[in-house]
DNA sequence: ATTATTCCCTATCAATAAAATAGATATAGT
DNA sequence: ACTATATCTATTTTATTGATAGGGAATAAT
């Protein structure tokens, strides 16, 4: 298990979009230099969280993105759900034909499905907020820990 | 998240081990059509799973796999980690080139590690015995269920 | 009105990984 | 010798991921 690429820039475009005063917007392009990101693929990623209600955004001059909601109110499991689809997939279950379904092991689909639980439990117990907190917090660490040796 | 259709085959090869009496052998070529798994995906598969230990192989006539150790003993982390390497995987980290990696976000870090505990506990508390006794228990209660409609 | 700036949309490509197949070799029992 | 089994290496096929391309559409400033 892995995160993607896209799942990671998402979260991370989200660290930053929390960072600025409620009302206020960032540009994709700033976002992309700043983070390292491809902005093309950026731009993807921010329409589908746009999309999802998760940013909103304005156009023109002046525009950009900007959080949709308090970031205390976005769990990370709504955040990859808006990226990737599903974050966890019963077994057996795969795309189109559903009648019949390819009856699977019990077994192995109960361990899934309480693996499944274990992660959307974990993933749902982290809101932006926390993301960001935690973010800035592991920064000002850093900042000092830095110090002691100058 | 989704078990790939090999892990899949895997879990349930090894069920299906389980189910032999200590010591005596079943054949691929079985396994494969009894349980609609390819039968050359599932060669290696088996193969991987002996080279972990987990299973153990006689070759020619009368020869065939079965398993390694006794099954109470076989973490599902264990077989999952033979089939697929590290069941979870840090961000950031992708192959080669170690040093400096990309430093990436720590709250996004935090978070994937926090989920990949999660995930490795489940996986860790449930033994191969224990999936081969749920395979049986949700059969039987099937064939129950069956029973009161003839 | 014109222009610059920004997000919006659709399509496509490239790289990688997953899933499956193929074919030849080694080993053991009869 | 013959047959039934696992073993090994390579190849093919298909799906997914990651990234790029090129305008289109809305908005604000001039």
């Amino acid at each position: 298990m892995r995160l993607s690429k896209k799942a990671e820039y998402g979260l991370r475009a989200l660290i930053y979009a929390a960072r600025f005063p409620e009302g206020t917007t960032f540009q994709i392009k700033d976002l992309a230099e700043k983070n390292g990101i491809p902005k093309k693929f950026l731009e993807l990623i921010l329409l589908e969280l746009k999309n999802a209600g998760i940013l909103r955004s304005r156009r023109g001059v002046g525009g950009g993105y900007l959080l949709g909601r308090r970031p205390e109110t976005i769990r990370s499991t709504e955040i990859l759900r808006a990226i990737e689809g599903p974050v966890t997939q019963p077994v057996g279950r795969r795309e189109k034909g559903e009648p019949g379904e390819e009856e699977v092991s019990p077994a192995v689909s109960r361990l899934v499905k309480e693996t499944s639980e274990a992660i959307e439990s974990v993933l749902d117990r982290w809101t932006l907020a926390d993301l960001a907190r935690e973010e800035q917090e592991s920064a000002e660490r850093k900042r000092r820990h830095v110090m002691y040796f100058i």
